[in-house]
DNA sequence: TGAATTTTTGCGCGGGGTGCAAGAATTGAC
DNA sequence: GTCAATTCTTGCACCCCGCGCAAAAATTCA
């Protein structure tokens, strides 16, 4: 349930020179974890993963079963529910994250640019930076989103997630500095800017970051209410 | 499979004098049914969709099975299937219906106003009027989303199944009258504005029509992009 | 090394959803 | 009204998802 922040990936995780390194990054690729359960566990939760995306991507979701993943990735078809509540979590490599709380501190204060509509997009901001950590596995369950679009009901499954959250930082914001838009729009309009960026990401080939497209998405919306209000 | 539409209830429906009247009217409440046999489908499906609003509002959508259901229906578990594709979409009352000729060829040829967004909305007002024929069925099925968020990913599967056509829709106008609006971002804007304005004719209490709350979420989006550009 | 804790795994079960074929009901022709 | 064609319902068998439970295996800590 916490949030396994992929920080450590990045971080300089200066040599803690144990012999155990190599096993980890046999075992992973992730460095520096605390022990050898945890180690284990993200390593077999990533397995996991893999699994159910290579074999979506060779079959087709529907027929791919958990019992095929589990086998792949070497465990019982029991621990998989261990670790997802559904095969789709699996096949997307569902990380949630969460929204970082400086980030949703400035927001709530206000900020960053005192402009509402700038404001959510810092915060959809934050939310593509989780993608850029997630290396290949987020590309792969973006793709798998456009092979089979029956998973992109899991975009929705984890909005009502954070929906409680962000609903609860809109009005955070709304008791300080009082805005008339409804937090219903406002929820529905970071899931709307999460799907654009995110396919205008895939369709530009993955390159750069997936914020990058961000801008691009508030632009359309700008134009959009321009081209309404003064044709 | 054909968007059952429901234009025959509205329709003049000339006494075609039979005692079956009484019947169908006894089955369902809507007269003028080609056949006995479809009235007792379209009969089936409505106590389908009671049956289940009233147990999962009564006991939660977790604690009701289609066998439930079906009985409560008086039909066999296996024909719950044939009605529909799953135990949601009965809750719902999926009706779905489809976006009316005119309104997608208006919307095709540059209108009604030429403004991209305005128009977008009356696509959008065409899909809630079809919720304001589904008197008390649908307010149920609002409160329901709103009791189980569960059921709010049928929002996205509705849109899944619609995606194309709508998709086309904008190709088609975008042919004819180019814009540079994202595809991708439009289909989300129609989830957002039909989100929207649900939302608030539910906390309206269900007065009046649902499309009466579209103007509303439209200024909002206005609102939000006048303050973004110019504070 | 041995006890405590965590995790995996096998087992069983309820429920969703589908293909199939037999049988009942509706329809249309006569 | 009767009978054949069509349509629909129903029972049956089946697979898969997802979870509770308790035994067994693995890891941690002393």
């Amino acid at each position: 349930m916490v949030p396994t922040s992929s920080r450590e990936t990045a971080a300089p995780a200066a040599a803690d020179g144990l012999g155990l390194r190599e096993l980890a990054d046999a075992l992973d690729g992730t460095p520096a974890e605390r022990g050898l359960r945890e180690r284990k566990k993200r390593a077999r939760r990533l397995a996991l993963i893999d699994a159910a995306q290579h074999l979506v991507t060779e079959h087709g979701l529907d027929a791919v079963t958990v019992e095929m993943i589990s086998a792949r990735a070497g465990v019982s078809p029991r621990t998989f529910f261990n670790y997802f509540e559904s095969k789709d979590d699996a096949v997307l490599g569902a990380d949630d994250g969460g929204l970082p709380e400086d980030v949703v501190g400035t927001f709530v204060d206000g900020g960053p640019t005192g402009r509402l509509l700038s404001d959510v997009q810092s915060l959809v901001a934050a939310l593509l930076a989780t993608a850029d950590e997630g290396h290949d596995r987020v590309k792969k369950a973006m793709d798998l989103v456009q092979q089979e679009p029956r998973l992109l009901h899991r975009h929705l499954a984890w909005l009502e997630r954070h929906q409680k959250q962000i609903g609860e930082i809109f009005e955070a914001r709304r008791a300080l500095h009082p805005f008339d838009t409804d937090t219903e729009l406002l929820t529905m309009l970071v899931l709307l800017l999460l799907r654009t960026s995110l396919a205008a990401w895939e369709r530009a080939g993955y390159a750069g970051r997936a914020a990058d497209h961000l801008p691009s998405a508030v632009a359309q919306i700008l134009d959009l209410a321009a081209g309404d209000v003064a044709p």
